[in-house]
DNA sequence: CAGTATTTTCCTGCTT
DNA sequence: AAAGCAGGAAAATACT
């Protein structure tokens, strides 16, 4: 597996991409790394899992406190690939414990050695010595790696930096931020995407909506889906409301404008876009699309126009879980 | 399998 | 001029 410098190259891009230089105001958050990249590629939340199907991790089906510093040394690679961290930026040297010790560090001294991605291995620690089974956990992890990378990809540590979990919420369809699939989540392509272009009508499902005309860009090389039906209850409105509740994932991508009438603004639109197409692993949305959809809202009630401001939507009566006492617990 | 819901994609025209 | 906004149309797919 020494896939590490592919990955930096990619966690780079993304930081290309997020930091694009879109919005001049948002200068204040410095990623510290090297910008190499420019082609727009999001790599963001996409588990690339480093095992391919045959073997199972090392460590995997163990609790975390027996493990042996080998083991430990490959769940903390696993996790760096699989959040896409600059593997560069740690210092592997300090992760000669053992599981054990791995699970007695302090959230502090975890973020120390490996940074924002400290606070996703003690989330992550803690969730596996409390017992999930393993196929929930690794969508837990997800969740927690979805938070993970904004934090990283955003440069500023989160303020407290507390596991900052999915909360439940409680509308009606359950949403929350699962979706993306182990399986069949390639790396989105980059520049070197073309190659893939040849038979598109394949075998497997095309992608939601209306196909695009040929002829463009051929940036969408994402076929093998399998029949992994998203849950529903990811809905766009959802996704943009989660990003919003939780002031972690939030930095410079919304910001509430007025927090009581829900009202808030894109600040950085098309950073918000790549990731709601990552989410639902479409690597060409837009915020021009997006938008469509956020448009057609209007009519259902679950936005309101709020004309004259660009960028700027506001929650309608038909959507839920975005107001300060439908929050609470969810945030610190 | 049919129908509906929700997007996604595209497009034209208008406004900032 | 570029980026947003408005919606209509059409198509895909998830879900019921």
């Amino acid at each position: 597996m020494a896939a590490t410098c592919e990955i930096s190259n990619v966690f780079s891009n993304y930081f290309s991409t997020m930091y694009s230089p879109e919005d001049p105001t948002l200068a204040s958050v410095a990623p510290a790394t090297t910008f190499g990249a420019d082609d727009l590629v999001v790599s963001l939340s996409n588990p690339q899992m480093p095992l391919e199907g045959t073997e199972k991790a090392s460590w995997s089906g163990e609790q975390p406190q027996f493990w042996s510093k080998a083991q430990v040394l490959d769940w903390i690679s696993y996790q760096v690939e699989r959040n896409k961290v600059d593997a560069s930026a740690i210092d592997f040297s300090r992760c000669d414990m053992d599981g054990a010790t791995l699970c007695s560090c302090a959230p502090e001294e975890l973020r120390l050695v490996f940074g924002p991605l400290g606070d996703q291995l003690y989330s992550q620690l803690w969730d596996m010595t409390s017992s999930f089974p393993d196929e929930l956990s690794w969508i837990i992890d997800l969740l927690e790696k979805d938070s993970a990378s904004f934090q990283e990809t955003l440069g500023d540590p989160g303020p407290t930096g507390t596991g900052s979990s999915q909360s439940p919420r409680c509308s009606d369809s359950g949403g929350s931020d699962l979706d993306l699939d182990p399986g069949d989540n390639r790396l989105l392509c980059s520049e070197g995407c073309a190659d893939h272009k040849k038979g598109e009508p394949k075998h497997g499902k095309r992608k939601r909506g209306r196909p695009r005309k040929l002829g463009r860009e051929p940036r969408d090389c994402l076929e093998g889906r399998k029949s992994k039906h998203a849950p529903r209850g990811t809905h766009l409105w959802e996704f943009i409301r989660d990003i919003l509740i939780q002031p972690e994932l939030n930095e410079g991508l919304l910001k509430w404008e007025d927090r009581r009438e829900g009202v808030f603004k894109f600040l950085r639109s098309e950073a918000v876009a790549q990731l709601w197409g990552q989410k639902k692993k479409n690597s060409s949305m837009t915020y021009e699309k997006l938008s469509r959809a956020m448009r057609y809202y209007y009519k259902r009630d679950i936005l309101e126009r709020v004309d004259g401001r660009r960028l700027v939507y506001k929650f309608g009566k038909n959507s839920s879980g975005w107001k300060e006492e439908e929050v609470v617990g969810s945030q610190d």
